[in-house]
RNA sequence: GGGGGCGUAGCCCAAUCGGCAGAGGCAGGGCACUUAAAAUGCCUCAAGUGAGGGUUCGAGUCCCUCCGCCCCCA
């Protein structure tokens, strides 16, 4: 067996992973003494078996997990399934498994591909969304919140197919406003639903930003979600046109308070309470029209800058008084403005907003600047700093001071005050679905909505249900699962039939792997003291904004109620977002349809050949494009790992290992020592910033080295000290491959993977001499070897020295030299 | 429309603080081994960094404008 030069893949892969997994060397001891060092990749909807996308997250995870471990953590490495999600439900309708089984079997699909992988999992912290275990938590977590003004229940608009006669998710609505299912046109309606007052939390969610190590661009995203803003809020006096009192005020919202002399009109959100009672006669039926339309389209359509402007609103036929100048200005509605914002209505500045403007100009208003544009600006209104005009006490005062005066002004007056106001809404989890977590609600005639107890949960679906393309969810009108009891006077009762949103069972999952076990509360608090934070998030960018500030509020939350510590108050503190795998220009995903299975290469290269071709594409961030490149470059990294194989498994002829090796060569010992060190600095550098690609390549070079140490007779024991240096590098990156080696040299039962990670030697690092550049006018003109330690006054002088300078010297004048000895000497000479 | 990213050799990609454009791989070429081929080993080839301007002794790297591709928000 040890002169086996071919690597069988095939065979040795498997019994690693079985090793791994009966060894346990990935499980952790609730007495273990070692720091605890948490990873996570982001658990996947199980579509089926692994693509791509599924194979580079958890290669990268795994690389860091098997690193940690090495340098001598007790890493908690947990795997598990966000296994409720409308796939599941829609292929039910098709004619398809029913969810639960459809999911059990993708579950067991994906797996296996996962676990032909080899990533390092502790199998037995598993978790599924849908474990009744998991329900029963969620659930709880649930009443906790409604019990602590966290949830409750609103109207709020939902995307309605007429065509399906159902709820649709934002994800079902096409782009163009449409079903993705039956093409028609999806409309808003209003519903009763349940909500997370995740608005709570948005200052705290915004501050928390700062104090994490996470990708600056999803910081940003998140911030620009949250979208804090700074203005006033103020009081209008209404004028109806037939009565001619001031009955009414309206309550608008500006982050421009300043520009308020400029205000021409105003408009509400065609969903203000007000618009019925303003509404004149003249103009109900202009205004019912519009109300038609709006209730019609979406958000999307509602907020795009396309479409003719002049059919967006309506005139109500009222008046409001501008309080800065008692002036009259008009009321129109219009679709862009949105109740859920600010106050639902705004004051408008057509000289200072764009938005505004196209809407004076459509319906003829006037147009007024209250800020001096600079010179050359055309007629386009002007947002920005600038000498306050046309605006009364405020004219004269730069932007940010007519601000301040304006905010204050309306203080004074008791109309007005200093607001802020964030973009983000509360979540709304509320699903009219099936294949969810149900919401644990009761409802009682006589004691109204109530949360169901927790000796009762969890709640769980129901089996017997058909699933048919009616659109309605069957929870809805099943009523086994629906009649029940009020748990407070015992009278009938009927159970809430929506469920919730999937983001809900991922917001809290990583605090469940601390200790799944745990059957008392959701979250065993010990445990999660211990290894929360997570130290390393892994997952796609597609959930920078979502997921992960859901997550970010469930930990705040979880907290102030009391089933999480409440000093964690950030779920992720270093977060890593891998690129995508495109084919075709779009990302690989079962849904697209364009999903290149991993299988073909377990069976053709190995799982290590395609770990190692993954993080060595490129920067593991950036994206990637599958293409025949792709196939090739996995093959250059299969031939690269036999090379390896061969490497430490075959005895070299040429060289015994006997004790006295007299004759080897000095310079090429020396040479392979110094190529080994600066590897291990250069590998484990690389690993710390996740500069994967470059860490396989340096373990190429290593490897190149070492053949040529071999060829040129250099130090055996160093060749071997060498060789098992390689084998431990390469650990985290084609494990199965580098623990049969080891094994194969170290003897039987040896373990890489409990090996600890090689320390460099610092006095390999430094060289004894340097290759110096000497550059005359920043352009390169020779280079000289120096000793590293040189003297940089003796350095000028042999750089002044050498023929070419000399030469280049010519009679022209030395205006100065740059030193950066032993690295550079540039030598700057006058008008040449 | 706003925000972010990317653009280096035929291709994928390297290049600490602004200091020699090349670490690694793929493809190509040559040689060795072989009856031959595959496999393997060795050697070799190649761009002046998307375009233009600026700052600097010196720019792939910093600043501005433009072009192309991608992502997010609207």
């Amino acid at each position: 067996m040890a002169n086996d030069s071919n690597y069988d893949f095939a065979k040795i892969e498997p019994l690693w992973q079985k090793r791994w997994q009966e060894l346990g060397i990935y499980e952790i001891d609730p007495d273990d003494k070692r720091p605890p060092y948490y990873v996570l990749c982001m658990y996947p909807y199980p579509s089926g078996p692994a693509h791509q996308g599924h194979v580079r997250n958890y290669t990268l995870g795994d690389v860091l997990v098997r690193y940690r471990r090495m340098c001598g953590y007790a890493v908690l490495t947990p795997f598990g399934f966000d296994s409720f999600g409308l796939p599941a439900e829609n292929a039910a309708i098709k004619g398809g498994a029913r969810p639960k089984d459809g999911t059990e079997a993708r579950i067991r699909e994906l797996k296996a591909s996962v676990q032909r992988l080899g990533a390092a999992y502790d199998w037995t912290r598993e978790i599924k969304s849908h474990d009744p275990e998991y329900i029963k938590f969620n659930q709880m977590i649930f009443t906790r919140f409604l019990q602590n003004d966290l949830a409750y229940k609103a109207e709020a608009p939902v995307n309605w197919c007429p065509g399906c006669k159902t709820v649709l998710a934002n994800e079902q609505v096409m782009g163009d406003g449409t079903c993705e299912r039956s093409g028609d046109k999806v409309e808003r309606r209003q519903l009763n639903q349940w909500f997370f007052r995740i608005t709570k939390y948005a200052e705290e969610l915004l501050e928390d930003l700062d104090g994490l190590d996470w990708p600056e661009r999803v910081k940003i995203m998140q911030r620009n979600w949250i979208g804090k803003s700074k203005g006033a809020t103020f009081q209008l006096k209404v004028v109806q046109s037939e009565e001619n009192v001031e009955k009414e005020t309206i309550e608008v919202y500006t982050t421009r308070p300043d520009t308020a002399f400029g205000m021409t009109y105003v408009v509400l959100a065609p969903e203000h309470p007000l618009v019925k009672k303003i509404t004149s006669v003249e103009q109900q039926k202009e205004v019912d029209e519009l109300l038609d339309k709006v209730a019609k389209s979406n958000e999307i359509e509602r907020l795009s800058s396309e479409g003719d402007t002049a059919k967006r609103g309506a005139f109500t036929g009222s008046y409001a008084i501008n309080p800065f100048n008692s002036q009259r200005v008009p009321i129109y509605i219009a679709d862009y403005v949105l109740m859920g914002y600010g106050t639902g209505a705004i004051m408008a500045v057509p000289g200072e907003d764009e938005r505004d403007f196209e809407f004076a100009k459509a319906y003829s208003l006037p147009i007024l600047r209250t800020t001096e544009p600079p010179e050359g600006h055309d007629e386009t209104p002007y947002p920005g700093p600038g000498i306050k005009i046309n605006s009364g006490f405020l004219n004269g005062l730069s932007v940010e001071e007519a601000k301040e005066q304006a905010a204050e002004w309306l203080t004074q007056e008791g109309i007005g005050t200093k607001s802020t106001q964030y973009r983000l809404r509360d979540w709304l989890i509320s699903r009219q679905r099936y294949w969810g977590c149900p919401i644990p609600v009761v409802y009682c005639e006589k004691d109204g909505a109530l949360p169901v107890p927790d000796e009762e949960l969890p709640i769980l679906l129901p089996d017997d249900v058909e699933f048919l393309p009616t659109g309605e969810s069957p929870l809805k009108s099943h009523q086994g699962f629906l009649n029940t009891t009020c748990p407070k006077c015992q009278g009938p009762a009927t159970r809430e039939s929506d469920t919730m949103d999937t983001f809900v069972d991922s917001s809290w999952y990583y605090l469940r792997f601390c200790n799944p076990f745990y059957d008392n509360a959701p979250i065993d608090q010990e445990a999660a003291s211990r290894f929360m934070p997570v130290d390393q998030y892994i997952g796609g960018i597609t959930h920078a904004i979502l997921h992960l500030l859901y997550a970010r509020f469930f930990m705040k939350a979880l907290g102030d109620v009391g089933l999480a510590p409440k000093e964690i108050r950030e779920p992720f503190a270093k977060l890593f977002t891998q690129g995508m795998i495109r084919l075709g220009g779009k990302a690989m995903s079962k849904s697209k349809g364009n999903v290149i299975s991993p299988d073909v290469y377990f069976n053709t290269v190995g799982a290590d050949a395609l770990r190692l071709a993954h993080l060595f594409f490129g920067p593991p961030q950036d994206d990637v494009d599958w293409s025949e490149q792709t196939d090739e470059i996995i093959e250059g990294c299969s031939r690269y790992l036999r090379k390896v194989w061969r490497l430490a498994t075959e005895k070299d002829g040429s060289q015994e290992l006997e004790n006295d090796v007299t004759d080897t060569d000095q310079a090429s010992t020396h040479m392979l020592e110094k190529a080994l060190n600066k590897a291990i600095a250069s590998v484990t550098d690389d690993l710390e910033k996740y500069a994967f690609n470059t860490a396989v390549s340096s373990c190429m070079t290593l490897t190149n080295e070492i053949n040529a140490a071999r060829r040129s007779g250099a130090d055996p024991h160093v060749i071997e000290k060498a060789t098992d240096t390689l084998l431990l590098l390469l650990a985290p990156l084609a494990p199965h491959l580098s623990a049969e080696a080891w094994e194969n040299r170290k003897g039987e039962g040896a373990l890489l993977h409990t090996q600890p990670w090689p320390k460099a030697d610092p006095g390999f690092l430094l060289d004894e001499m340097i290759t110096m550049v000497i550059q005359i006018n920043g352009k390169l003109r020779e280079k000289i070897e120096v000793p590293a330690d040189i003297d940089t006054v003796v350095a000028e002088q042999m750089a002044l020295g050498t023929p070419k300078v000399q030469e280049a010297l010519g009679g022209s004048r030395i205006v100065k030299t740059v030193n950066l000895a032993p690295k550079l000497i540039n030598i700057v000479l006058a008008g040449k």
